[in-house]
DNA sequence: GCAAAAGTGTTCCCTTTACACCCATGT
DNA sequence: ACATGGGTGTAAAGGGAACACTTTTGC
């Protein structure tokens, strides 16, 4: 190792990025914000800042968070003071290519968030400069779930949704998949990709979801996250057979229609064991 | 986003560390380097250095990589002109506290790097500055495999080689459990549980074998670094019933002794479907 | 012959899967 | 009545754990 000459190494910005994830009208959706300034100007961005001189990274990722959704996040190894308010956040990975922001040497920590569904996005100040957007939208995903036929079971396609929301769709700038700025669209990739497996063998799940829900919305979040349909009944017998998963919450829900549901919470438990199983192809 | 305004970002040193993992003599070991400077000075520490200016960060990685060991890692992120040689790097995780270097604001881009064993370390010209180290005397793994009789199972307690190595065990300064320098006990310990669980689900742990190795000595790698004692027949018959894990490479070794066992290569697949199970407690 | 490591076969059991069937509500 | 989603029962199929048994070397 060198020696620590302080005019030795070369310096660095560093900053946080944001992958917050949310299941809106049956579809995976991230929180992308509008850039204000060149390079990129007018085009999506992931949400992110500067870390400051003063604050660790995750402490500087969940102060992003606030600021961009006004989520208090949970981070497993972030000190007591932070609040939780069911949100989850976590780093996900580190992007430094030199060329990656034109102006100088930016190292960005990506962190990733999984939050319940809200109201709205609110940015800093300016309402339409912020928006959930579909990641299938932003990735291109014909391969979200390999056949056509789970393309059926969710999304844009399906039958549950199809209106479309003020201030969504019509996104202004580009026509056809938006194009992020930056490395983004990496970056959400690689979210994404952690987000899918992720709630395979544990039961972040649950951070999709309001404090309390039912098993079919807890279902409909992996359907959404996977994209493919899952077999309610097996589902079921599953999600409530694995000791510390759910929590029954006492009341019954009828907002789905049909037969009222049992309400759960989440359990303490946040490894499962075993899997929750995503089917092949 | 705030402005990018040169002076309104505090400058961070940036630096990558590496976790470089074997299996030596039935037991995980990580590479340590003794620190020649104050803070920490005599302390071991794991490998590390400055990301330069026109590196990326995977790049500094396998330059350190290079420097500390001859290995030529193989990164499946990397472009082509990285030669591969059967090590394995991937980035791991970022760490970033503001108090972690007493002197300046360091983020460290943590490694993990997986590699067969190896004669000896090479450190910068220094013999007895690097050393191999058991993973279990850097953590106080009491805790390595849970119950008292997977420690019989392997490790320096086995039976096949209690006989010590010059230059290992005696290590000077510290007694008892060496406290390694900085965070680096923490960023060890996340190294530690990444090679655990990937190995559950990829073929990685052919990354800690030769080029050409046999059923057994690919076992006594998962026994080692999950710390639990296998049954030789179900796994033999897992990792070959698994395609894409082994293919055979046509000799035979009787190095282990008893009957000769058949030799294999790693094979294509990268992950295993289903998965290898590591036993409870 | 005996020890040691490599492989194969077989049995038991648990999980997943597929699907028939019943339950409780809104319209 | 009927559509909709919630929930239970059950039987077939697949994979893992445990272990008896055979094979091939070195001493």
């Amino acid at each position: 190792m060198p020696p620590y000459d302080p005019s030795a190494f070369p310096p660095f910005a560093v900053t946080v990025d944001l992958v917050v994830l949310t299941v809106r009208r049956h579809a995976l959706c991230t929180l992308v914000v509008r850039r204000g300034e060149e390079p990129y100007r007018g085009r999506w961005a992931l949400p992110g800042g500067f870390v400051r001189e003063d604050e660790d990274l995750s402490g500087a990722a969940a102060r992003e968070l606030v600021e961009e959704t006004g989520l208090c996040a949970h981070d497993p190894a972030a000190p007591p003071p932070v609040p939780s308010n069911g949100a989850h956040l976590e780093q996900l990975a580190t992007y430094g290519a030199p060329d990656r922001d034109p102006r100088m040497r930016v190292v960005s920590v990506a962190h990733l968030a999984l939050a319940p569904d809200l109201p709205a996005p609110r940015a800093g100040g300016d309402a339409n400069s912020a928006r959930w957007a579909p990641v299938e939208e932003l990735l291109g995903e014909d391969v979200l779930a390999g056949t056509a036929e789970a393309g059926t079971a969710l999304g844009a396609g399906g039958a549950e949704g199809s209106g479309d929301e003020a201030g969504g769709g019509g996104d202004g700038k580009e026509g056809g998949p938006v194009a992020l700025a930056f490395d983004h669209a990496r970056i959400l990739a690689d979210g994404v990709e952690r987000a899918r497996s992720k709630i395979e063998y544990s039961s972040l799940a649950t951070a999709f979801c309001p404090p309390e829900f039912t098993v079919g919305e807890l279902r409909r979040v992996y359907e959404a996250v996977w994209g493919v349909a899952l077999d309610p009944r097996n589902f079921h017998r599953k999600v409530t057979g694995t000791p510390g998963f759910l929590v029954p919450a006492g009341g019954t829900t009828t907002r789905q229609g049909g037969r009222p549901a049992q309400l759960f919470r989440a359990g303490g438990a946040t490894l499962l064991n075993p899997p929750m199983l995503r089917p092949e192809v």
